[in-house]
DNA sequence: AGCACA
């Protein structure tokens, strides 16, 4: 006779009503704690997200009868419940109901109220914020305010359900660190949503944005160091800025493919299309990024640097006149990332939720943080000096995270790889975001 | 993989 604990721990439990679930996958959805529940009767609440690794949650039924007729069934179910593949562990609660303390913060709208908390967190630039949050859609517009609370920002998408991927997504976890300037701390976000349905941004400035309309005053003053000044510091006027970037390629030993230029602006947003043609015996490429703000953030960072270690296709950058790029969606010199297949939105999400809870340094459980540490010192070895790298290895310059239409820079890796080079997150079946990792280093010169 | 106010 004997029987395992687990048995006899189910048969002390008195039956309740509500169910106890726990070792649900990261950030489980009420709808898919409905989708098991509901063939064994109605559902009138759900807590999901509960514990420490939010992977518990509550449900109750109309009936004790409907919860008993599904703990019965899983008892005896050679197949275990599941929730995204994962098994699923199922109890009676100890309580009889679900006490739903909804505050206003947990009432779903298209604005989200975000802390963003840390050591210094209000030096965490709108346009990094902007970023990290335009991984999950278009974001309208940004406010930002120092409260009692902390730094905090008010992050207007177009609707409930987009912001709410979003929260799922970023609630608890921290902005990479290769994101944040030097002395910043490092920084998690808690995410909540605001009863604002339209924020009233009146200028465009260090502290707010109104990304749906670009005739927006700007506040010069109030845009500090957030944003370059339009009259270089030697005094010289720049072009206009753009949304669309030229960047012309020098000392182009090495195959710039449209991959690898994906590889290096997707680092600073979307991109949207990429177009590479030759002028004058040169090679020169547009880029497209959805906004001006991002095309000025990558100008900034990119001008004079090199795509290879070694001083190897060094690129300069202007502002295009161009907005928006007629290009083929597939070819060899030019792509529309806009035109992608839907479905790898659907497995981009995937890769978000099914990973880890820990926000930062997991450790040694075989999960890693998107932003491993290592990005930040290779990114700066790489771009620090322009011009003036150290021969070595030519390896593309950046981790090769996804562009946030596929997913954010905080695009997680399931394995851990301390090998910067090969850090491409690789999706099978998406353009654009595979061979990198696997360029050989200086074996393709190019013989344009 | 183990019970929700913070």
């Amino acid at each position: 006779m004997s029987s395992s604990n687990q048995q006899q721990f189910r048969y002390t439990q008195t039956p309740s009503k509500v169910l106890h679930f726990r070792n649900l996958p990261w950030e489980c959805t009420d709808d898919e704690l409905i989708d098991i529940c509901s063939p064994f009767g109605k559902v009138v609440n759900t807590k999901c997200n509960v514990g420490a690794n939010r992977n518990q949650a509550f449900v109750e039924f109309a009936d004790l009868n409907q919860a008993i007729s599904m703990v019965s069934y899983y008892a005896s179910s050679s197949e275990p419940a599941q929730v995204r593949g994962k098994t699923v562990y199922i109890q009676y609660s100890n309580r009889h109901e679900i006490v739903n303390n909804k505050g206003p913060g947990d009432i779903p709208g298209n604005v989200l109220l975000v802390t963003i908390e840390g050591v210094e967190a209000g030096d965490v630039s709108i346009d990094v914020i902007h970023l990290v949050f335009s991984a999950f859609g278009f974001v309208h517009k940004i406010a930002t305010f120092e409260k009692t609370a902390g730094f905090q920002a008010l992050i207007q998408f177009t609707d409930a359900e987009t912001a709410s991927s979003a929260r799922n997504a970023l609630d608890g976890r921290s902005i990479p660190r290769y994101l944040l300037p030097e002395h910043v701390g490092s920084c998690n976000l808690r995410i909540s949503y605001s009863a604002h349905r339209d924020l009233n941004i009146k200028f465009q400035s260090n502290r707010s944005r109104d990304y749906t309309n670009p005739m927006l005053p700007v506040n010069q003053t109030a845009i500090d160091g957030a944003l370059q000044p339009v009259i270089g510091p030697d005094g010289k006027k720049k072009e206009p800025e753009s949304n669309v970037l030229l960047a012309t390629i020098e000392n182009m030993q090495y195959a710039v493919t449209v991959d690898v230029l994906h590889t290096v602006f997707s680092a600073f947003g979307t991109v949207q299309k990429i177009a590479i043609f030759e002028k004058n015996g040169q090679t020169q490429a547009l880029v497209q990024y959805p906004d001006v703000t991002t095309g000025a953030a990558a100008r900034e960072a990119l001008e004079g640097h090199c795509i290879y270690d070694g001083g190897y296709c060094k690129l300069h950058l202007t502002y295009s006149r161009h907005t928006d790029l007629n290009v083929k969606a597939f070819s060899d010199k030019s792509r529309d990332y806009t035109v992608l297949d839907p479905s790898l939105h659907a497995t981009q999400v995937s890769l978000w939720q099914n990973t880890q809870t820990t926000p930062m340094y997991p450790g040694l459980q075989g999960q890693m943080p998107s932003w491993d540490p290592n990005q930040q010192e290779f990114t700066q070895s790489c771009l620090s000096a322009p011009g003036t790298l150290p021969p070595g290895q030519a390896v593309p310059p950046f981790p090769g995270y996804l562009p946030p239409a596929t997913g954010s820079p905080l695009t997680q890796s399931n394995h851990i790889d301390h090998n910067a080079s090969s850090m491409g997150i690789t999706q099978p079946g998406v353009p654009g975001a595979l061979p990198h990792a696997h360029m050989p280093p200086g074996i393709q010169p190019y013989y344009g």
